[in-house]
DNA sequence: ACACAAAGCTAATGCCATTAGCCAAGCACG
DNA sequence: CGTGCTTGGCTAATGGCATTAGCTTTGTGT
């Protein structure tokens, strides 16, 4: 029986292809025995490089904060100035509606009271400083910061995670409505920078 | 041996309590082993009552979203015009945090596609409606209803979400951001009824 | 050529949901 | 009071999953 030539990161890899196949649940739905299915390798085998689901998720998770950061930089490198939350903003939705399940990876924040996750949120740290970026190049005062960015993450977070389970009964035009959203969001935050 | 008495209505009380006892994942981590061992009785025995974990699970899902609309109904009847807003919102993060499980059972809505599920479509929707009375209360033209109505939900859910799961890493004082996010919402869609 | 580490495997355990089929408790009616 | 049926409980069996233990084979390095 010829070798499947595994290691962690093809193991990982084929998480994330899981994940990607899943839907929006695909990342709550991870499995060993699909990634094993996908290896062509039963499931025990799959312990030689993962510790186990736990920590696969946190790999897949790590993997799915970490492109999600670079996305936030990516746009930062291409907008400043008032244009810079909005184009968060929109490529954060981008991101999520392309790859429901890796969204769903960054979500669940089991990662906060474990131990052997601190790359995991260390990463997370690193795309809210993104957003707080952002809120600051909206004129936000240092003093409000930590409240915008929370309020950033709230509304677009909350309307991903509405729009991926399907919460928006009505057909109406959810594009309107995030710019909707987004436009409010940059209204009210920079107001403040004059009030 | 006695018997222990059950009926739909107490399995589904059984399942709630075990809910209210798993945090906020206690309704995704809800178990028919969990509800069994509380009702002294053998696994198999509760098919006897509900048709399956699935369906226990639309019965206390159902529930807590009634109990959800009956929470901003009351607040409709005490509250009105500017001030039905912040206070539906203020009402949900609270009803959230004191049970954060039953909150978890409202968002899961797997029940969108779900055929046996109709009840807790309708459910919903009258929520729904609950949020739309009240940025009309604020003023909102009827053709931003909509669109008010998806960002009100989505800022107020996204910013429970965050909060239940910890995601908000600062200590400094939640409160004050979920005032600062309600007031930034209310200001402007107040905004929209004069422009 | 050999030895040893790494990468597979099977077997076994345990937890969960679900189905099938058995048994006794309690009520309903003669 | 008894006879019997409905009903609510049970055990046993099946199948999916994760995990652990321990065996075997592959490849590589010397």
């Amino acid at each position: 029986m010829p070798r499947a030539g595994l290691d962690r990161a093809a193991v990982v890899a084929l998480a994330l292809a899981v994940v990607d196949d899943g839907g929006s649940t695909g990342f709550a739905d991870l499995t060993l025995a699909a990634v094993a299915a996908r290896a062509g390798v039963a499931v025990p085998s799959l312990y030689k490089h993962v510790a186990g689901l736990p920590a696969l998720r946190r790999e897949v998770a790590l993997v799915c904060i970490e492109q999600y950061g670079m996305a936030l930089r990516a746009v930062r490198a291409e907008h400043s100035g008032a244009e810079l939350l909005p184009a968060m903003a929109r490529s954060i939705r981008h991101l999520a509606r392309r790859s429901p399940g890796r969204y769903g990876a960054v979500q669940g924040a089991a990662w906060v009271h474990d131990p052997d996750a601190q790359a995991v949120r260390d990463a997370s740290v690193r795309v809210v400083d993104e957003l707080g970026d952002a809120v600051t190049a909206l004129g936000v005062p240092p003093e409000r910061r930590i409240d915008a960015v929370r309020a950033v993450r709230a509304a677009v977070h909350g309307f991903v995670v509405l729009e991926l389970d399907g919460g928006f009964g009505m057909p109406d035009d959810v594009d309107v409505s995030f710019d909707f959203l987004v436009a409010g969001l940059v209204g009210g935050l920079e107001r403040l920078s004059v009030s």
